[in-house]
DNA sequence: TTGAAAGCGCTAACAC
DNA sequence: GTGTTAGCGCTTTCAA
C-alpha cells in the first residue's frame, strides 16, 4: 500500500510472492500466464481493491485518456449541450473530458490550449473566440501531432476537421418562411458583423430575399453587440424605421429576447404587426406568450459529432474530416400568420 | 526531443551538455546553481519551447493538477454556473476541471467517481442525484485520503464539508412575499418527495403559513416528478381545486414553466387570478409576459465556493466546512398584485 | 556548484 | 509460464 492508499501491482507481487511483471500480465489477460496464476492474481486484485495507475501509463504513452474543450461561454445551453454531447461519446471510448472557458477572450484561448498541452491531453475539441484571428496555437498543436476539431464556430482554413450548422441554409430558410407567411418588410437583428456565423446568416438572408423577390434594404439590417442592452436598443431602431418591418429574425439567443422586449415596448402585437423567429437553443422559447419560433442548431449532435471525429484522429486518421449538422426549424406562435 | 515533438529535461541537458539534475534545479530557480548555468538553462529552455511535463511530476505526487466535478444534468444553467464558478476558481491555483455528468444516476455516479480516482484528481467536488442512499463510493474516496466537497445538493452527514443553498429560508420568504401580497390560498409545486431540497422547501413553506396564520392544506401541495408534461398536469390538479389556490410555488425551472403553462391553459390571469413565483435560474423568466418572479440560487458563487474550500482541503484542511449561500428574491409581475 | 542515481507504477523486450 | 530489466520525465537525496 502507498500512502494514498491505493495498491500497486507491487503490492499484490509481494503479497503472492511472485514479479510484478507476472502480475500485470495476469491482469491483462495475457494468455502466457497460467490460469491457476491469473485466478490468484484477479482474486488478490480484487481483494485489494487495486485499480490501474493511469497516470503510471500516461508517463510512457505520453498522454492520459483526456479529451480538452475550450468553449468561449459555458454558461449557455448551447454550449453546454455540446459539452455534454463531447462527454458523452468519450466516456463511451474510456476517456474523460477537461472543459475550459475562454470568455470570448484570445488570450485566454490561447492559455487554455497551453494548459491543455501540458496536460498531455490526447486530443482537443475548440470552439473560437470572437476576437481569434491568428490561429497559430492551434498550428503548433498539429506540429506536435495533437489533433484537434473546431465545433460550431469554424475557422478558416480547410487544414482542421470542423463541424459547424448550416447557418447560410438556416437564415434562407428562416427568411422564406417569413416570406410564406406574407412578410414583405423583413429584418433582421444580427451580432457583431466580424462573426463568421453572423455573415453566414445575414448572406442566407440576403439570397433569400433575392429568391423571394423582395428588395435588400440596408436600414432593415442592424448588428450590434451581444449585450442585452444594447441589443433591445437595436431592435428598437429597427422598429421606429418610417416604414416599420413587419418582420425580424434575430441571430440568437439574446437577440431574440431583446427583440421581443422591444415589440412589447412599443405595444406592437405578434406576430400580427411584427412576425418574429430567432435562432436559439433555449427551451424556454415555447412557455413565452406567444411562443416563440425558433431554428435549433442540433447542439448535442455537434458535440457527439466533434467528439467522433477527434477520436478518429486520435486513432490515427489523418485527413480532416469537415462536418455540416443541418438545423431544426421550430415554428410556433410568433411567426406563424395563418 | 521525443516523439511528440515536446523537449525534456534530458534534451535541454544533452544539448547543453551538463546533467539532467542541473536543469531540472536551474528552472526551478533553486538558489544552489550558478546565476550563469541557470541563464543558459532557461534560454535553451525557451529555445527548445520546453514545457514539464504534469505526468512524470504526477507519477511521484500521486496526483495531477486536476478536479474532479460530477453533475446530475450538465445542460442546466444552474449546474453549468457552478461549473464555471468552479473552474475559474480552479484555474487561479492551476488545477483544470474535469466534469461528468451523472445523469440522476445512482450506478452513473458510481462510475464517475471511480473514473475520477482512476484519474487521480487531487479532489472532488460533487452534487448527488437524486436516486443517491448509499454514500458508500464518497466514504471510500475520504478512506484514501481524496477531498470531496458536497455542492448544491447535500448528504445527510456532516462528515463532509458542503455548499448548499437556503432552501428553508428562500421557501419562508417567497411564501411571505405572496401573503403580503394578499394571497390566501398559497399552493406548492413539488419534485420528487425523496429530495432533501423538496422536503427542506416545503418546510421553509409550512413554517411562514404558520407565521401568517394561514391553514397548511394538503391538498394545496403537489408532487410530481420533473418531465415537463407531468409537472404540467400537476400544475393542472392544483388550479382546479374545489377552491382554487390564489398563488403558486414552484420549486424549480421546469415546474415554474409548467405552472405557466397551466395557468395560461386556463385562462386564468397571472398575477391577478393565480400569482406565481419560483426557483429559477434562467435569465429569461424577465422576459416572459407576465415576467416571473423567481427566487435565485447564487450558482456561479456556489461553485466558486465549493472549489474554495476543497483547494483547502487539498493542501491539508481536515476538518469540513459546511458553508450556506443565500438565495436572491426577484419579485416580478407574476407575485406582485400592488 | 554540479553530477550520479534512486524511485514513482507500469509495460514490454529479453532471458530462462 | 515466469522473472529480470530498462525506461517513460521528473525530483531529490547523497556524493563529490
Amino acid at each position: 500500500m502507498t500512502t494514498k492508499g491505493a495498491a500497486s501491482l507491487k503490492d499484490i507481487a509481494a503479497k503472492l510472492g511472485i514479479s510484478i511483471a507476472t502480475v500485470s500480465r495476469a491482469l491483462q489477460g495475457n494468455p502466457a500466464i497460467s490460469k491457476a496464476t491469473r485466478e490468484k492474481v484477479v482474486q488478490a486484485a480484487r481483494e485489494m481493491n487495486y485499480t490501474k495507475n493511469f497516470i503510471a501509463d500516461s508517463l510512457r504513452s505520453g498522454q492520459l485518456p483526456l479529451i480538452g474543450v475550450i468553449v468561449p461561454h459555458a454558461v449557455t445551453l448551447f454550449y453546454s449541450s455540446i459539452l455534454d454531447g463531447i462527454e458523452q461519446v468519450a466516456a463511451q471510448e474510456g476517456y474523460a473530458v477537461i472543459s475550459m472557458n475562454s470568455h470570448e477572450s484570445y488570450e485566454e484561448e490561447r492559455c487554455n490550449v497551453q494548459s491543455l498541452r501540458n496536460l498531455h491531453v490526447a486530443g482537443i475539441i475548440a470552439s473560437v473566440t470572437q476576437e481569434t484571428e491568428d490561429f497559430g496555437h492551434f498550428y503548433s498543436l498539429a506540429d506536435e501531432r495533437l489533433p484537434v476539431v473546431f465545433v460550431a464556430r469554424d475557422i478558416p482554413t480547410p487544414d482542421f476537421s470542423s463541424v459547424t450548422a448550416d447557418s447560410v441554409e438556416a437564415a434562407y430558410k428562416a427568411t422564406c418562411h417569413l416570406a410564406r407567411q406574407g412578410c414583405r418588410r423583413i429584418a433582421i437583428l444580427c451580432g457583431p458583423s466580424r462573426m463568421k456565423m453572423v455573415v453566414e446568416r445575414k448572406h442566407g438572408y440576403i439570397e433569400a430575399l433575392h429568391d423571394c423577390r423582395l428588395p435588400v434594404r440596408p436600414d432593415y439590417v442592424a448588428y450590434t453587440d451581444l449585450s442585452p442592452d444594447a441589443a433591445t436598443r437595436a431592435a428598437m431602431r429597427l422598429l421606429t424605421r418610417k416604414e416599420r418591418p413587419d418582420a425580424i429574425i434575430a441571430l440568437n439567443d439574446t437577440l431574440l429576447f431583446a427583440a421581443m422586449k422591444a415589440i412589447k415596448a412599443c405595444y406592437l402585437t405578434m406576430p400580427g404587426d411584427v412576425a418574429l423567429i430567432g435562432f436559439s437553443d433555449v427551451e424556454y422559447a415555447e412557455c413565452t406568450s406567444p411562443a416563440l419560433s425558433t431554428i435549433e442548431d442540433q447542439s448535442r449532435l455537434m458535440g457527439e459529432t466533434a467528439c467522433r471525429i477527434l477520436l478518429k484522429h486520435i486513432n490515427g486518421q489523418a485527413k480532416p474530416i469537415r462536418k455540416v449538422i443541418p438545423t431544426i426549424q421550430k415554428i410556433r406562435e410568433s411567426s406563424r400568420k395563418a
